[in-house]
DNA sequence: CAGTGGTCTAGACCACATA
DNA sequence: ATGTGGTCTAGACCACTGT
């Protein structure tokens, strides 16, 4: 016979359901300074007591703030406030005809190479190619407003996209038909600050001592590599931007 | 009367928990291409049946794909598979010293600034002082193995950080230090690529027209502003990796 | 209204860690 | 042996959405 259900629409003391509660109570906690990094936190069951709700609650606000990377559970031994120093931040990268229109502005892309050709070694190891195995190969200018915002490097596993020399990339981006083609996958990536190649600074306008930033993208789709990508911006137009707070 | 538990250490048909195995075979599906963005999945009462386990089961594997952003549930709707494009990535930003030491190498910091000084203008505005209000500032180059590799600009609140001055930088990093004195924050940053400043050039050892990763940090503790480090590394020793995947 | 996700509880079994 | 986290189930109430 159950003596007291709290149902989720308790607004008990605030509007907050109990597991977010527990969440939001430990988090204070953690800002008013109690639980030093390291330091033991208290049990489920004692924070089962506490607050008055079922294990699988608590259970759900310690594993939120685990997710978020300030706490660390170990089985059989507690529940620790880790060091703060490994918080991890999510960083977006989004498709940029997503990203440009998502502000308002208008996107273009110019189409500057788009062949299929020998793969250089570098590319074919990449790609999980043999050297001058063909692969397809495009490089096109994204505009913002039409200013040049990204110049895109792209070689392609043709295995992996057959048709994707016959798409028409003024109206869709390499990523958005990949996306289609090959649906699911995960990627590796690097951010560097260079100086843009010869064909770069042509494309993008810019003058050589201009520095950029430089993301290169590996795509892969389980065991084989799709696409590999350079992606170039014009330092001075562009920033990546990322928060975190747990 | 209970007609069958399943068990934590059911190793049923594999070693995963259950709710790892719905998730699993939903990521599977993805894979496969069902589920194209914007379709919709199966309800949670489907999944129950087809998997045979409880709701809440199922409900913490959707949450799982939910968190890594496969997919988006609504609330009297239904379960719909995302956009891929919004895939998030976590960019880890660690503290100097544990990166360098991390890799096994040796970490060296040469502190060439540390004092109070009233605050220029754009500094005071982003933590929240006025213009001509006390900062700290420090201006410290960190080594791996004597080669520089971040010059670290940093102004700080002294509210937040009365005995910043004090503090023996070549022992310890101001992060680390920083992360004692006021236990919790959040952060925001950017990312871009630039070309290094007459200082940073000449600390560094590099040319100024050698272009450089700039990461801007601004910390806060709750409303607080604490400090606004800029973070320069030379574009040919740094890159910032980073993977996704579901 | 029926269907969907959002959440809660109580009790249970397990694996692991520590003593 | 005890305590800790890890997980599961069954049934329940709710809010929201769409017909």
């Amino acid at each position: 016979m159950p003596s007291r259900r709290a149902t989720a629409a308790d607004p008990e003391s605030s509007g907050l359901a109990p597991y977010a509660r527990v969440r939001e109570a430990l988090l204070a906690d953690f800002r008013r300074g109690r639980y030093p990094p390291g330091s033991r936190m208290p049990s489920e069951s004692e924070l089962v007591e506490r607050f008055g709700v079922s294990r699988m609650t608590v259970g759900r606000a310690l594993r939120d703030l685990q997710a978020s990377g300030l706490i660390e559970r170990r089985q059989g031994s507690g529940t620790f406030a880790t060091q703060p120093h490994k918080v991890a931040s999510t960083l977006r990268i989004r498709d940029i005809h997503e990203e440009i229109t998502g502000r308002g502005h208008r996107h273009r892309a110019s189409v500057h190479l788009c062949r299929a050709e020998p793969a250089p070694r570098d590319v074919a190891a990449r790609l999980g190619l043999s050297k001058g195995d063909a692969v397809f190969h495009t490089v096109i200018v994204h505009f913002e407003n039409d200013v040049a915002l990204q110049c895109e490097d792209r070689y392609v596993n043709p295995a992996c996209a057959p048709g994707y020399l016959a798409v028409d990339f003024t109206r869709m981006t390499p990523t958005h038909y990949l996306l289609d083609v090959a649906p699911f996958w995960k990627a590796g990536y690097t951010i560097e600050a260079a100086l843009p190649g010869a064909r770069e600074a042509r494309l993008l306008g810019i003058g050589r001592t201009e520095p950029c930033l430089v993301v290169t993208r590996l795509t892969e789709n389980r065991q084989t590599p799709i696409t590999l990508a350079r992606l170039t911006y014009p330092g001075l137009l562009y920033q990546l931007e990322g928060a975190f707070e747990p």
